[in-house]
DNA sequence: CAAATTTTTGACCGGTTGGACAAACGTTAG
DNA sequence: CTAACGTTTGTCCAACCGGTCAAAAATTTG
């Protein structure tokens, strides 16, 4: 179906990581639309005309950015996986989940930002790739709730809850830096998240005994 | 401070009103710089310098919506209350959030929309009345877990929680529509949800026994 | 070196956008 | 009726934006 990969010089690949790089700083911060070409080409250190020398048009660019984020970003899912124990399983998805919010904000903000505008580029993967990929790991969960080894409950909303509280963090950053304050807000709040989110997704909130 | 709200006769009201619901359903699916005017005054059903006689600027329309939003938005975290039992408010108050999210998706995504884009023209509300109020609730969740009526946990963390899960249905709803399929995806997801998020809090994920 | 090729840039273009404005239209009160 | 006031619209503008183009500059190749 795909045509080889296009033939690229050193320069080439290098100005191209510039530019994506660029534009993963501006595309996340403020979303397609609200992003300009001027924008990241200075972001680049470098022309208009020479970015469009790379990338013919603005959505190339967005595009390309969107088809490396999905690989990695669903990298945590994927290793989830049926061997070792399901609560240990599940207690380290949930920290690789919150460590790529801590670590990888900016992919988080874009991939936000294109499923909030309703996913309009990537709504065949979302139905196709990732759907599959869910109802595969959802299978595994189900598993192990009939080998009684975790609680019987919804797997689908089970992965969802893991990857919104996860993702809350990166998204919703600013938020949880206003609310928590300066001193609970500082580079301590993931440790925090983590403890939390540890505790909730294994016992909930009902008092022990 | 603040000049007293402006005499308006009944069609500026009324036109105020409609100007402000079509620019909820514009703002919300496309941003603020991802919206135009004229999307906004076709959608209002009037012309574009019509809609500018009511609103002078385009930010102040999104300034308005957004003011109103707030105190819809956080009036379910105000109900939280200590009378009651703690276990049942804290179940009202995630019921109550997954209804809003359910019923105002809009609303939803235009505030999440804001926050992604780091919150610019409320981030001092944010730091003020927002933190304020859920430092106040927090100190009552605190409480309940020193009488031993929930597990001690953070308290800031475990709103954030139930904002995430929530709020997740409204702003992220194409990719859950998109993995839970045809089937499963319709309107009875809100009751799985609901389901779910009432066990998850409650219980965890520990197999009973 | 010189020719060929790749990279960079300034100038430009057509379409869109937020907003201004004055004139027209409608309504109400005296 | 008419003057005053509120509402609506067509027209226009300047700024911005995505993208083109030709020519200059730099680099690679022979």
């Amino acid at each position: 179906m795909e045509g080889s990969a296009p033939r690229r010089t050193r320069i080439q690949q290098e100005k191209r990581e510039l530019i994506l790089e660029a534009a993963l700083e501006v595309f996340s911060a403020n979303g397609f639309r609200g992003s300009t070409i001027d924008q990241i080409a200075e972001a680049a250190g470098m022309s208009k005309p020479n970015l469009l020398y790379y990338f013919r048009r603005k959505e190339d660019i967005h595009e390309t950015l969107m088809q490396r984020l999905l690989d990695t970003w669903l990298a945590p899912l994927r290793e989830l996986d049926d061997v070792g124990d399901p609560l240990t399983e599940l207690r380290s998805y949930i920290r690789r989940k919150l460590e790529m919010a801590r670590d990888f904000p900016r992919e988080s903000r874009l991939f936000a930002n294109e499923i909030l505008q309703g996913a309009p580029r990537i709504k065949p993967m979302l139905e196709g790739e990732l759907k599959t990929l869910v109802d595969e790991k959802a299978a595994v969960i189900k598993g192990w709730m009939r080998a009684g080894k975790i609680a019987r409950t919804d797997p689908w909303h089970l992965i969802f809850s893991i990857w919104a509280t996860t993702q809350h963090y990166a998204d919703f950053d600013v938020q949880v830096r206003a609310v928590l304050g300066a001193d609970r807000g500082g580079d301590g709040r993931f440790e925090d998240a983590a403890r939390f989110l540890e505790q909730l997704f294994l016992d909930g909130l009902k008092p022990k005994g």
